[in-house]
DNA sequence: CGTTTCATTGAGTGCGATCAAGCCGTGTGG
DNA sequence: CCACACGGCTTGATCGCACTCAATGAAACG
């Protein structure tokens, strides 16, 4: 098998992933703790076991944006640089693998299957960024909603999804404030595009009206 | 030489990237002229010569935004899917390299550094994107601005610096209307900030000032 | 020189932010 | 069991930044 494949198949994100098997050491954190914190040495990589997770950076004034939301499967803080630029903090509890990068060294023929794998996947955040900036520069305060809920009901396919993150996270990740998610939330109700039980689990009433509003 | 590099410096962007060397063809492009399109499938990648290019993507009802500039030295068409994104266009003449990508599984050891400096530069792309988000994010539009000059002024080392694009690219990066970007242009100046000799040429007139309106 | 394209400026509007209550689920103690 | 407090969410009123629409100005080009 020769060291080349520039093009990493997208479709099958979960399944190679394992080959990461037990590497490394399994932690478990609480609701808001930190996994990672911004500026912090990048000599260590995480995978999502349980739980999910948001990477945060924060201005010197304190603004906040969420890079993005993690969960059962994903890696987090593949950074190319010496230091994280994002903090990442878990969601609610949560269960990670810790691998320290240089471990792999240890692994010889597995270790070059990991690497691509990371590779991989670093890629495929790379496209999941480019969406984000995409949602962020272009898109309206009821898009960007409908987008975030549209990603994550996918994941729950036609079952009742639940938010991992409160509005706030929401907001964060979507350039907005917490009181326009909330009231872009209530019109996407009222217009019976989407039904909340509760402010953390909703379903998807009309896909084809939300998918609508969802331009590509 | 181990495969394990896991943290590709950021520090030496250029040099390994001439392990490139003539593989493959160069053409030239005339302003605006397409060098990929979205959607178009994605067995090739490009390096800038010469020239400048912009990589922009449009949603269904003709918005647009612009996902970053590239300059020479750059590395561009980096996707992980099967089909681009973003299309790749233009700013001015441009000579560019052209590099199938399974054209290099025919240069053996060769091909595995240039397969790692790709990567490496996959990750500094993935760390430009995330800048990108923080800034579309959570800047105001005088900040979006401000920061935008001073990243172009940077290449420029203090001389007086160019600026490739129009005001309609900048707007379409900075996820602004070319009015506003516009006014802030002016205010900038209004404020001392920086200079403009005709539309694309500015040079900072203060440096800390200008930082200092770009939070990190 | 006229034409075209791109940039600037002005006037007015509207979307999303801000400020301020109010609501509701949850937990705690009497 | 209720009273109360607390944090997170929602709603309302108002403000202001950035957008829209329109006109003008300034380069680039034939």
């Amino acid at each position: 098998m020769t060291a080349l494949s520039l093009s990493p198949s997208l479709a099958a994100p979960q399944q190679p992933i394992d080959a990461l098997g037990h590497i490394g050491v399994r932690m478990t954190f609480s609701p808001g703790e930190e996994i990672y914190a911004q500026d912090e040495d990048a000599d260590m990589f995480y995978r999502v076991i349980r739980g999910a997770v948001r990477t945060t950076r924060l201005l010197s004034d304190g603004r906040r944006q969420i890079g993005d939301f993690y969960y059962a499967g994903d890696l987090i803080g593949l950074e190319a640089g010496p230091v994280h630029r994002f903090s990442a903090e878990a969601l609610g509890c949560c269960e990670i693998q810790v691998i320290r990068k240089s471990a792999l060294k240890l692994y010889g023929d597995e270790g070059v299957k990991i690497e691509r794998l990371i590779w991989a996947e670093t890629a495929r955040e790379l496209q999941r960024t480019q969406e984000h900036v995409m949602l962020l520069g272009r898109k309206s305060a009821c898009e960007k909603v409908a987008s975030f809920l549209l990603d994550i009901a996918r994941r729950f396919r036609g079952e009742v999804a639940e938010l991992p993150m409160g509005r706030q996270d929401m907001a964060d990740y979507l350039g907005l404030t917490i009181e326009t998610v909330s009231r872009m939330v209530t019109q996407l109700q009222t217009e019976g595009l989407v039904r909340f039980l509760g402010c953390r689990r909703f379903e998807v009433r009309n896909a084809t009206g939300l998918a609508c509003l969802v331009e590509t």
